[in-house]
DNA sequence: GATGAAAGCTTGTCCTA
DNA sequence: TAGGACAAGCTTTCATC
């Protein structure tokens, strides 16, 4: 499916404004209402908008320490149904926000939020430490966000 | 600020479904409309939503490729001005979804998304390696994404 | 926190280019 | 094939209890 400008437009406005009212956005495109409805659901059942989320302030939340974490695994001596289990513990633990498999080396990278740095080494110590396969833990933490957003250019 | 259970299910659901009608959340949390509409309005002014986004599919929008980039900066021979007009370029460049100053090491990690690795490799050689004070530039790229949220647990 | 009413938005149908 | 007009049915939203 081939987007036109329009569509690049609505797409755009809704990365930042994803509560905007379709009154309002067919306003800014230079469309009427229904037609510029219409474009939103095609683009939703097209794929092209998978989600709607409110982005709540991490600070406000006390969750202000990100750690990006580098987990390695012990693959001579770790099945693949003990990786599985990894993987489904990860995707269960709300701390971590983000995991990854990295090219080259046996290891995930994860990105955990915590409250502070005592929360963080609980969590390390108590929970990602007793993982199947875990064999080595890295940690690096930002000390400024600079940038961040879920912005894709289009 | 104290929240209590109800804001936090109201915040737990909006992380979710960020496009959810006022009513139905409403029912959700066992609220008539205009008391949960009053609240979603307090927690947007004590700033605990930031923002409402719709967020993109990768796939179909053809940004597949994540790139985490090491950066770093040739401290010695950059000037504070030059590292400021690295943080500015860093913010205008749609490719770049996050940056972060990293601790221990003289060093920026960025997320970087593009269509492929050619594309990427253009992006290092023409912009990203022309930044003010750059040294030094690692990528490390994720074979597979496990998990990727952007909810925070409260 | 609930109710009820006014204002405004969403959303479907049909018409036009 | 795509946009516009219109109208019915909702939601939002606010004053009041």
């Amino acid at each position: 499916m081939k987007l036109d400008n329009i569509d690049k437009r609505i797409l755009r406005i809704l990365q930042r404004e994803g509560n905007i009212q379709n009154n309002e956005l067919a306003k800014k495109v230079g469309l009427s209402p229904s037609p510029c409805l219409r474009r939103i659901k095609i683009l939703e059942d097209a794929g092209f908008i998978k989600q709607y989320v409110a982005l709540l302030d991490k600070k406000t939340i006390n969750k202000q320490l990100i750690v990006y974490v580098r987990i390695k695994i012990d693959i001579a001596n770790t099945s693949s149904a003990a990786i599985e289990r990894f993987i489904y513990e990860v995707k269960l633990l709300s701390q971590i926000q983000e995991c990854y498999v990295m090219a080259g080396e046996n290891d995930f990278l994860l990105r955990v939020l915590c409250t502070d740095l005592e929360e963080y080494r609980n969590f390390q110590v108590n929970t990602l430490a007793l993982l199947p396969g875990v064999c080595n833990i890295k940690t690096e933490i930002p000390l400024q966000v600079v940038k961040w957003t879920t912005e894709i250019d289009i």
